[in-house]
This record gives C-alpha cells, sequence and structure tokens, in this order.
DNA sequence: TTAGAAAGTGTAGTGATTGCACTTTCTGAG
DNA sequence: CTCAGAAAGTGCAATCACTACACTTTCTAA
C-alpha cells in the first residue's frame, strides 16, 4: 500500500530483486521442508544459484532469510495507530490490529507452517521476537504524537513496549482472543488518564 | 542466603567448583580488560588453565561465562514475593525489589563496570535479558500461589512479564527511580482487582 | 564511450561449538 | 583395601555461521 519507489527500476536493481527473492524463497522451502538447523547457509545459497558470499551480502545472517517483512510490519503497526477511525482510543486501535495479527498467523494456511517453523525453533523464534520488540521506539513516538507527551516518557515507552509484549502473551496462551481482550482491558484502566 | 548443600562435598566436587570458578573470574577478568569480543574462548580456557572442551562442559557458551547467578537471582524474586512483611501487597514488595537491583547496579562500585560490560556487549545484553525473562514462568506461579489464582491466567502471566520489563523498562530511563514508581503506580491501577 | 559503482565469485580464514576416543582421578560397594 | 566404574579432564578433528580479500562481470550515467 505504501508504494513510493518505482522511479528508475533499472535492470541492475530488477536482477538484485530477483535475487534476494530467490534467496528467501529458496530459503524457506528447505527450512519448512528439513528444518532449520539440518539447512545450511550453503545449502540455500546452492538452491537459489548464488554463492555464499552473495547471500550475505543480501541478508545480514541465517535468520533474516526468514523475516523479509520488518518495513512493512512496522509501518502497519504505525499506521493502525495514526490512520484509526476518528473517535477510536489508541488502544482499541492497537488491540484491533493485534488481533488481526493473531487471526492472520492462526487461520491463514500458509501461515500455519510458517508460524509452527519459528514457534519450533528457538533461534527463529528469539531472532522474531527481538524484531517485533524492535519497534518499540517507533511506537513510543507514534503514541507520543497522539496523546500529546513527550516519546521518552516512561509511561510511553512502558505502554509502548507492554502493548508489543501483549502479542506474544496471547499468542501463548490456550485462547488468545479473550487473554488479548483481557490484558487490554487492564492497560486501559492503567493508563485511563492518558489513553482511555 | 540458601545454603543446603553440604552433606558430602566430596574431594571431586570440590575441584570441580574450583575449576569452575576459575573459569567464571577468568572470563570476566579478560572481558572487563580487553572487552568481549577481543578474548576468545581459547584464551578463557588457557587463563583458567584448562581445555576448551572442558570450558564448554562446565558453562554452555560463551556469554554463560559470566552469568553464573540465574537460580540465585530467580530464588531472590521469588522470596520477594512470598517472604514480603505482612501487609505488604505483591506488587509493592516486587517494587522494592527492582529498586534495590537498579540501586545495586548502579551504584555498587564493582557492578558498575559489569553493568557497563553487559549493556555494550550486544551479545551479552541479549543473554541477559533472555535470562531474566525466562523467570516469568516461576514469577507466574509464585503470584498465583499468593494472589489465589490459576498460574497460567493470562492476566497473571502478563503480570509476571509486566513486572520484570519493568527493570529494563525503568533502567534505559534517564532517572530510574522515578521511572520505576510511575510504572508500578499504572500496573497497580490494571491489576488492582487483584494485587491492590 | 568509458569510468566507476554495484553485483557477484572463490578462497581462505576465524571463532564458537560439538563429537569422539582417550587418560586421569576420585568414590563407594564389597 | 581394592577395584569397577562414574565423572573430570584432554586433544583432535570437524562443522557451521560469518568475514576479509582480491578478483571478474555487469550495468549505469555523465
Amino acid at each position: 500500500m505504501t508504494a513510493v519507489d518505482e522511479p528508475a527500476p533499472g535492470r541492475r536493481e530488477r536482477k538484485k530483486a530477483r535475487t534476494r527473492q530467490a534467496l528467501a524463497d529458496a530459503a524457506l522451502r528447505l527450512f519448512l521442508e528439513r528444518g532449520y538447523d539440518q539447512v545450511g547457509v550453503k545449502d540455500v545459497a546452492e538452491a537459489a544459484d548464488v554463492s555464499v558470499t552473495t547471500l550475505f551480502k543480501h541478508f545480514s545472517g541465517k535468520e533474516a532469510l526468514v523475516f523479509d517483512q520488518d518495513a512493512e510490519q512496522r509501518a502497519a503497526l504505525i499506521a493502525a495507530v495514526r490512520e484509526r477511525r476518528p473517535g477510536t482510543t489508541v488502544l482499541d486501535a492497537l488491540q484491533a490490529h493485534l488481533r488481526g495479527l493473531l487471526v492472520c498467523a492462526h487461520e491463514t494456511p500458509g501461515f500455519r507452517d510458517f508460524r509452527e517453523l519459528v514457534e519450533n525453533t528457538p533461534a527463529l523464534a528469539e531472532y522474531a521476537h527481538r524484531m517485533w520488540l524492535r519497534h518499540e521506539t517507533a511506537l513510543a513516538e507514534a503514541l507520543a504524537v497522539e496523546l500529546g507527551t513527550p516519546a521518552d516518557a516512561p509511561s510511553v515507552r512502558a505502554l509502548a513496549h507492554y502493548v508489543l509484549a501483549a502479542r506474544q502473551l496471547a499468542g501463548g496462551c490456550a485462547d488468545p482472543g479473550p487473554a488479548l481482550d483481557e490484558i487490554f482491558t487492564r492497560l486501559r484502566k492503567g493508563w485511563a488518564d492518558l489513553a482511555g
């Protein structure tokens, strides 16, 4: 939805993107087939028909091969806050957004296997978690703007962190939906003076 | 403070403990001197006068060399909840405990350098964080006992997680003390029905 | 047209971590 | 006391992610 880069694709850029995609695809396929630990970066590179050196020019590490969505994820999160329906509180908007993510992960057929792979591979689970929590600062800034407070206020940073953490917290429960509701209800009480 | 293991030390156990300690000491010294990344496990092993293989029989990885306090840390956390002064709420007790940790890390001269080392070394910072968050389940159980709720209730798990996260949250602020107070005030509001 | 940036390659290396086969050192039952 | 075996320690070779380097092959843009 946020397409701002089509001014001069150039053959070069196209090839580059193609290689990158080939790597990501090969990686996901192999990981799902054999398991993360049973696949070496060498295998991925070979499957994508490039050298290992090239692989590392495109991705910062083995885990990064599976998470190419960082930017989109963050953009969606911030958009959920900034472009919420008028009259909606930020917490309502965030709750809805997180619910969407949970549903997507749990019910979309394609995401199922991916989700399982990540959850059953400690290295990947951690990486995903780290990556997700890295949105904390961005979210805190967005919240600060909406609430009219400084972005480095402890209460705002904490709220941002707690909202993000709510995802894993709810996701780890037997029944994620109600769990998410409960957590957000409590957050609303605690932050009633800032976000209703 | 929790000494329950003196039944049959045996020369063997003693030597084992000594080797372990020698490794931990050598590691901390070298890391502080040269920096974590500038020291190889080989160097540590040599400094402690054992083989690299032996080092890995004692510690699960390079990072673990610096964190030998996992069990004590958890015990202290749980104790802060279970052995709190009568009439004190669990959140009061936890807040006091966390404040103690912050003060200790910031003012005790010996801990200063250690703290800095950990914070300036991504690998260590992450490891410490992971390790700390691993107390979540234990804390949730302790809380559940005190509050008379099931340990896997989302609200309890979330509270445990949020309390633990409060440490880093406050520690990252310019003025940790007030930040901690503010966060706990909000948590108390949100969880008023469970922990006053 | 051509200089140079950018993509890609192969080789060789480092550093953490593991497996294996082995020696040494204690401990506990007989 | 002694001896079998568990546990601690050793050395070596290998794996695996990742990096540095020096090089070739495109493309692009002035």
